[in-house]
RNA sequence: GCUGCCGUAGCUCAGGGGUAGAGCACUCCAUUGGUAAUGGCGAGGUCGACAGUUCAAAUCUGUCCGGCAGCACCA
């Protein structure tokens, strides 16, 4: 006789056991049509699922936000079944619902081609017409063991031998497709709809894991209505235009070539960015009592050993030879070098924290796989700095830096950041009750700069836990920027310490940090959040001065040296062409301003402004001009 | 690194076993024009590299290099 609570309050009472399309239909028959399924005290049900006892019930349809997953879901059964009844020799694994889509692991001899990708596609229309109901069976686990392990499937063994004792062992039929699954779904593949498309294919490891074989992944995507998946596959080619790799090119900003992989070659417009870049963190660093620092390129392989990146991070160094035999190799990181200037002196409690930051130039042999952009690549720079502090400052310092950091953030406009927090990994150094006093001291000083962070299970450094500040690019793909790691380790490796009050020698904690992470990470972030109209602080070029005719070729020049003499980057267009041409061009390489002269402005000295995107144009007295420009092209302060 | 796809002019792309194509950009000429493309002429390519098949390869095959997507790895 359950009692069924709905979201609005109200309560249902039936005589019996009772299933959602009963549930609903007595609710009302447009909400049993359009029912996908139900929420059950907190846990999502069948629709097919008998309600026995008094619960609270939200039925759920494609509206509901909730919805997105399933249809998602549904969606990857509905291609795993396509792709088993047109290529019967594949072996299906997992396929859940993702950010955007779906996406179903396959395991097959040949890979899958784009070309099949459209055959899989219209077989799941037919399937989704077709609309054969999911149902919901549980089987015994020896049960579905012998199935999979009959038709030789070994990823599903795998799999339900990973499924506790006490969760039952579901599969989910729809038509002649069965595959081991959690479930939700929906009452049947017709409720997928159609407003799905299939995006790519490409190689995934079994587990993630690289040494296992590898499966075929095919992605898609999937909306609740056709609208949806329009907007979406819209905004998917918006986001091409914004892709750094693109703007740097039509920007004009840096190449990358074939003999120098993994390495950028700046252009001046570029390389003014990145010089305005570093001048304004620099000037941060200043501002928060950091010293700057330059240590070498190549050092000997011995301190690398020392430091313990030898052992770990051997991989991914470049070495070379020297003539007297000593091998050394491009620093990875700038660490150790750090701790080599800390260590020149004695240092006294009195001295910490001492703040050292540098731009430091790395290298890092990383696999080809990974390289992507400037946003990862084998040569970058840090805007690196290490804090040497003792261990009761761990807190404060950290809370300082994440102020520094949301500063820094703001000023190039990013105003939300996700922060991760990732703990202590499976293979580390250093004792337990060490991880808890960083982990803690690391966690306070989060909740004391207001910092909402996710964890990041395992994912700490071997030498201590870190926070991972990350922004996403125009692709939806994550990058780390910033990054606070607490290290107990290198100062132990490398001897550095300190004189305490008590005069006895302690060991200096290292709290490693990077607030852009990497320059060229950070510009490639940069360009696509502007998606290359850069606020005119940071702009390569601020102004072009564009003359009307030749005849005011002189007073061009005059207005662009009265714009250089204040340190404006201005540039003349003195072309032989139309003045709309010029608008055009300059507009196009998102100049932010655009001084036009003609007979009027020269004779009257001024100058017609016309700003990036704008309509309409402003006439200025030159002076005025200048001096409002040079205004809102100061830094943020 | 792994799987798949791709590589033709500076850019975007067509073509495809027998003399290499377009638009934009570039050069030069004419045009001196008021807020997002003035008109015309011209130049520009060992068709990623190397091997093989063939009378003949940009085209077919193989290997390598590079790019793209994803996975793995990571700032």
């Amino acid at each position: 006789m359950p009692n069924i609570t709905l979201p609005d309050g109200s309560i249902r009472s039936f005589d019996g056991s009772v299933d959602g399309f009963e549930l609903a239909s007595a609710i009302g028959p447009g909400l049993a049509k359009s029912a996908m399924m139900m929420i059950v005290d907190g846990n999502e049900r069948d629709l097919s699922f008998r309600i026995e006892q008094d619960c609270n019930v939200v039925i759920i349809t494609r509206k509901d936000a909730v919805a997105l997953d399933l249809i998602r879901h549904d969606c990857a059964h509905v291609m795993a079944e396509a792709v088993t009844e047109l290529y019967p020799e594949t072996q299906v694994t997992i396929g859940p619902a993702i950010e955007n889509g779906f996406y179903y692991d396959f395991y097959r001899e040949r890979p899958f081609t784009e070309g099949d990708l459209e055959t899989i596609e219209t077989k799941m229309h037919e399937i989704i017409d077709r609309g054969d109901p999911f149902e919901r069976e549980v089987w015994a686990r020896d049960e579905a063991m012998s199935h999979y392990e009959k038709i030789k499937e070994p990823f599903k063994v795998e799999l339900i031998e990973g499924i506790p004792d006490d969760e039952p062992i579901s599969f989910y039929r729809q038509g002649n497709f069965l595959d081991l699954c959690r479930g939700p779904h929906a009452p049947s593949t017709k409720h997928v709809g159609h407003a799905f498309k299939l995006m790519s294919v490409a190689g995934a490891y079994w587990r993630g894991d690289s040494s296992n074989p590898m499966l075929q992944r095919i992605y898609g995507t999937a909306w609740p209505d056709e609208k949806k998946l329009k907007a979406y596959l819209n905004m998917l080619e918006e986001a091409e235009k914004r892709d750094h790799r693109r703007l740097g090119r039509e920007l004009d900003l840096f190449h990358m070539q074939e003999e120098a992989v993994g390495s950028i070659f700046w252009h001046p417009r570029g390389w003014s960015l990145y010089r305005e870049i570093e001048a304004h963190v620099r000037r941060r660093l200043e501002d928060g009592n950091y010293k700057e620092v330059k240590t070498p390129q190549l050092i000997d392989r011995s301190l690398w050993e020392a430091s313990g990146h030898w052992d770990k991070f051997r991989e991914n160094m470049f070495t070379a030879d020297s003539e007297d035999d000593r091998t050394l190799a491009l620093k990875p990181m700038n660490c150790p070098g750090h701790v080599q200037i800390y260590k020149q002196g004695l240092k006294s409690y009195r001295d910490l924290p001492i703040r050292m930051a540098e731009f430091g130039s790395c290298h890092r042999n990383e696999p080809s796989g990974a390289l992507h952009g400037i946003m990862r690549v084998r040569a970058f720079t840090q805007d690196d700095a290490h804090i040497f502090c003792s261990e009761d400052q761990i807190t404060s310092e950290s809370i300082i830096f994440c102020d520094l950091l949301r500063k820094i953030y703001k000023d190039f406009g990013f105003e939300d950041v996700r922060v991760k927090f990732s703990d202590r990994p499976g293979v580390r150094a250093g004792d337990d009750v060490t991880w808890d006093r960083a982990e803690e001291a690391l966690k306070n000083a989060c909740e004391a700069a207001g910092l909402e962070t996710t964890l990041n299970p395992g994912e700490g450094a071997f030498y201590g836990p870190k926070l991972e500040f990350v922004l996403r690019d125009a692709i939806g793909r994550d990058w780390q920027c910033g990054t606070l790691q607490v290290d107990f380790v290198l100062p132990e490796r490398l001897d550095a310490n300190y004189i305490a009050s008590d005069g006895s020698k302690k060991r200096p904690v290292m709290l490693h940090r990077a607030i852009l992470g990497s320059m060229e990470r950070w510009i490639g972030i940069l360009i696509e959040q502007y998606a290359g109209r850069f606020p005119i602080w940071l702009a390569p070029v601020q102004a072009v001065i564009a003359t009307i005719t030749g005849d005011n070729d002189d007073y061009a020049y005059k207005v662009l040296e009265e714009c250089k003499k204040v340190g404006l980057r201005a540039a003349v267009d003195v072309r032989n062409e139309k003045i709309n041409y010029k608008i055009r061009e300059h507009s196009n390489a998102k100049i932010p301003v655009i001084l036009v002269v003609g007979t009027k402005e020269q004779e009257n000295e001024t100058v017609a402004v016309r700003r990036l995107g704008g309509k309409s144009q402003e006439i200025l007295a030159l002076d005025d001009a200048v001096n409002t420009l040079l205004k809102e092209a100061t830094p943020p302060s």
